[in-house]
RNA sequence: CGGAGUAUAGCUCAGCCUGGUAGAGCGCUGCUUUCGGGAGGCAGAGGCCGGAGGUUCGAAUCCUCUUACUCCGACCA
C-alpha cells in the first residue's frame, strides 16, 4: 500500500476526549472515528487489524472444532421472552420497533437465537456435539461507554455456543474452548490468564475470564508469578484428548480477579504473587440447561428418552482485544505491533522521494515485497523524514525499512524493529532477505 | 440513572467575567528552502461561535429551553 494513496488520518495532536493510551493511539493512528457515544467507524488500518485479530480468532475456533455461522444483529423480542430474558435483560438493551410495530431488538448476544436455531434442526443424540460461532456485531446501550472501543455500546464480538448430550460432554467442549483461548491470545503475542470468575446473571458453576495484564487494565488482578512462564503453544496439549491434565494443570495455578481474590486466604505466598491490572478479553460459562430447557432444545437420547441438551458459551471481544493489545503494547511514540496482528510487516520508508535513485530503489524493493506476500507500507510521499519516522512510529509496523540517499551512496539501506529500537545499517539485498525469510 | 463540565476553523484551544461585526498554534493549499527524527520563510483558503427562543440599538459574550459530547459515581457477559 502506497502511503500516497491510502486513506490514513494521522493526527499529530491528541483529540481531547481520549482518556486513555488505546484511544488515544487509536485515535491518532487514524485507525477509528467516533459517530457517536461508543460507536465508532474502522478505518482502513483499524479495520485492517481487526481482521488480522478476528482471522486469528477464527483459525484457533475451527482448529478446536467449532463452526463458523453467521446470525443478525437485528433479533425478534419473542425468542427472548421465551427465556425470560426479555424483562430481566433491563435498559441495556437496545429495543426497537419495526413499521409494523413488531418488538425487535439490537443483539447484545446470541444465546436464544442459537438454541432455536440448534433445536429446530438437532433432534437425535447422533447430532450432538455442535460447537457453532459467529463473529458479528453486538450492541449493548452501556449508561456510559468510555475509553473508547474498549468500552463502546456497539462492538465486534465472537461468541460460540457448544451443545452436549451430557454434562460431561459440555465440560469436555468447555475445556476444549479453555485451549482454544489460551491458543488464540498466545498468537496474537499477549499473555491471556484465565481467572476464576462469578458466573453472574448468565447462572451455571463454571466459568473463566481470559484476562490480559496492562497497566491501565480496568480492574485489579492478582496471580502467582509461575503464570508468566507458562506457555501454552509450547505445551500444545493433545486438542483431541479428554484435555483434563492439561486443565487442572493451567487452573490449579492461582488467578483471581479483585472479587474473587481474597487477600488472608491468598494461597499464594506474597514474593510470589504478581499483582497487576486487568483487561477482560474473554469470558467462558458452562451453564446447563439455563436456556435449552425454558426453549425447548431437546433431542431423543440412545434409550429413546428426550433429552434436555447441555449448554456452554463462550465470547471473545474481538474489538476489545484490538485496544487491548495496544495498552499491552506500546511506548511514547506510538502503538507497538506484536508481529501476528500488525496491519503490514514492513514500512518502506523513501527519505527522499523526488530523488530518482531513492524512488526506484523503493519501487524496486515494493514490487519485490509484494511479490513476496509480504505486507508492506511503502511512504512514498513528499514529506519531511521527521513526519514520516513519526508517522510509523505511531502505527506501529514491526519492521522499517528506510532508504536514504546518504545510504544509496554505499550500498545500505537502514533497517529497523519497531519493538526495540534496534537499527541495522545493511547491504539493500540482505535487508530484503531478512524480510521475506 | 445521580453529580459535574464542555460545545468557537480539520485538531488543540483563547476570546465570554466587563456585549460593539471572530483569533492563535498545529493541520490544509500554493510558492520558497533541498531537507536523515513532525524544520524555516512568504502568500492563501477555511467558522450563520451546537440548535431554538429571549433581553438589547447591537449577542460568541447576558437569560431560558434544547441537543450532543466528556468526566466522577453507580452499573457492566
Amino acid at each position: 500500500m502506497r502511503m500516497s494513496t491510502y486513506f490514513l488520518p494521522t493526527l499529530k495532536e491528541t483529540p481531547s476526549e481520549a482518556q486513555i493510551v488505546s484511544h488515544r493511539l487509536m485515535l491518532r493512528a487514524g485507525m477509528i472515528r467516533q459517530t457517536s457515544a461508543g460507536i465508532y467507524a474502522w478505518l482502513p488500518l483499524g479495520w485492517k487489524v481487526l481482521q488480522k485479530v478476528a482471522q486469528i480468532v477464527r483459525e484457533e475456533q475451527d482448529r478446536a472444532g467449532a463452526q463458523e455461522l453467521l446470525m443478525p444483529t437485528i433479533q425478534s423480542a419473542e425468542l427472548w421472552k421465551q427465556s425470560g430474558r426479555y424483562e430481566a435483560y433491563g435498559k441495556e438493551m437496545l429495543r426497537i420497533t419495526d413499521r409494523h410495530d413488531r418488538e425487535m431488538l439490537f443483539g447484545p448476544t446470541n444465546e436464544e437465537m442459537i438454541t432455536d436455531i440448534v433445536k429446530t434442526f438437532v433432534k437425535s443424540y447422533k447430532d450432538l456435539p455442535k460447537n457453532l460461532y459467529h463473529i458479528q456485531w453486538k450492541f449493548r446501550d452501556e449508561v456510559r461507554p468510555r475509553f473508547g472501543v474498549m468500552r463502546g455500546r456497539e462492538f465486534l464480538m465472537k461468541d460460540n455456543y457448544s451443545f452436549d448430550l451430557d454434562a460431561e460432554g459440555a465440560r469436555l467442549s468447555y475445556r476444549r474452548m479453555f485451549l482454544a483461548y489460551l491458543r488464540t491470545f498466545a498468537r496474537m503475542g499477549i499473555k491471556a490468564i484465565p481467572m476464576r470468575a462469578d458466573t453472574g446473571p448468565i447462572g451455571g458453576d463454571l466459568s473463566h475470564e481470559f484476562i490480559i495484564l496492562a497497566e491501565t487494565g480496568e480492574s485489579q488482578v492478582f496471580c502467582d508469578k509461575q503464570w508468566l512462564e507458562l506457555d501454552v503453544l509450547a505445551d500444545n496439549p493433545d486438542a483431541n484428548g479428554d484435555l483434563k491434565d492439561f486443565f487442572a494443570k493451567y487452573t490449579s495455578v492461582y488467578a483471581a480477579t479483585e472479587e474473587m481474590h481474597d487477600a488472608a486466604n491468598c494461597p499464594v505466598p506474597a514474593e510470589q504473587l504478581e499483582t497487576a491490572r486487568g483487561i477482560e478479553v474473554g469470558h467462558i460459562f458452562y451453564f446447563g440447561t439455563k436456556y435449552s430447557a425454558p426453549m425447548g432444545a431437546v433431542v431423543t437420547g440412545p434409550d429413546g428418552q428426550p433429552v434436555t441438551v447441555e449448554m456452554g458459551s463462550y465470547g471473545i471481544g474481538v474489538s476489545r482485544v484490538v485496544a487491548a493489545l495496544i495498552e499491552a503494547s506500546h511506548d511514547d511514540a506510538g502503538i507497538i505491533w506484536p508481529d501476528q496482528v500488525a496491519p503490514f510487516k514492513v514500512a518502506l520508508i523513501n527519505l527522499k522521494a523526488d530523488d530518482e535513485a531513492c524512488r526506484s530503489t523503493c519501487d524496486d524493493l515494493y514490487a519485490k515485497l509484494n511479490a513476496a506476500g509480504v505486507e508492506v507500507i511503502y511512504d512514498d510521499r513528499n514529506e519531511r523524514p521527521g513526519a514520516k519516522f513519526a508517522d510509523m512510529d505511531l502505527i506501529g509496523i514491526p519492521w522499517q525499512l528506510t532508504v536514504g540517499p546518504r545510504g544509496l551512496k554505499a550500498g545500505t539501506v537502514e533497517l529497523k524493529r519497531r519493538a526495540s529500537g534496534e537499527k541495522l545499517e545493511l547491504p539493500l539485498e540482505e535487508a530484503l532477505a531478512k524480510l521475506m525469510g
